[in-house]
DNA sequence: GCTGGAGTGTTATAGCGTAACATTTTAGCC
DNA sequence: GGCTAAAATGTTACGCTATAACACTCCAGC
């Protein structure tokens, strides 16, 4: 049991946006062709994505966009849980975990840039627990580890 | 032992510059007229800073004042553990246990944007071990819960 | 008095994000 | 099919956040 995200890299675009497809009708919402592609292009860069770097993709494709274009995606997949917003970065990545509302801990390494999810309920539980012993009721949380990566650790 | 942080509103502004310098002086670096002004403006205005607000307090201070101005005292102070950043708001807070290096937990209430801090030393360790337990080695957090405060859950 | 480094001033610009309104598309209904 | 309301997208313009790059000052230590 490896509490580590995806493998890292070979993204399976068809099948994750397929999956992300059957998500979004389960939820009522519509994954139209514009967030689809916009979705296509932060699994075709394979980590963490800027906004402004996905417009000028979208650029490229479609000979013009605007910035709204892409946040209005951004934000709807974001509400769909199919991605995750880094907020240290103003960045974007593709969650591995879709389909299950999971409590996200994002590992970012501060050598290689490179993102990792984990999965540590436990933990997160403990935390929640704290605040609402001070009578502090949490709804959601953004939690960021920094550091090495095991490749850049080595 | 109440491990919420600071009594919210009434800072004594003069202690806190007085132990901030003290704490700069033990670190061996400079508190000067203008880092202590600029902590001193965020002190003011109790609770979460955004940079450009503190710029216009500079210059209503001082006739003429320009970002970086702000923003190399906002890096100070951050450096110095005197203020923390708050990447989800792009703004900053007061650190409420300058002196001991601690593990900072936020609390940000999503309706009246209260912002307050937690000690939660033991559940931080444990996200700490989980991560290392994939071999991640982290160096730092950030860790933002947003919620209701008790004010606004009452 | 010279020098090097820290701190600050100044100008310009890059990067991130959204408000506001127009237009198109879609879904549901008669 | 045609109508309507809501959702989605296009378009323009702008505001906020942050930093690069370079000049200048000040001060400690030799």
């Amino acid at each position: 049991m490896n509490p580590l995200c995806p493998p890292p890299l070979p993204h399976d675009t068809e099948a994750a946006l397929v999956r992300a497809e059957a998500h979004c009708t389960t939820r009522g919402t519509r994954l139209t062709p514009l967030r689809r592609a916009i979705l296509a292009l932060i699994l075709a860069r394979q980590g963490v994505v800027k906004a402004y770097d996905l417009l000028a993709d979208l650029q490229a494709q479609r000979g013009k966009a605007d910035p709204p274009t892409v946040y209005r995606a951004l934000a709807f997949l974001v509400a769909q849980g199919l991605i995750h917003r880094v907020e240290t970065l103003n960045a974007y990545v593709v969650c591995c975990q879709l389909g299950h509302t999971h409590a996200s801990v994002l590992l970012l390494c501060e050598r290689c840039q490179s993102i990792a999810e984990l999965s540590a309920e436990a933990e997160l539980n403990g935390l929640f627990a704290a605040a609402q012993g001070c009578a502090f009721q949490p709804r959601r949380q953004e939690v960021l580890l920094t550091g090495l990566c095991q490749a850049c650790a080595a």
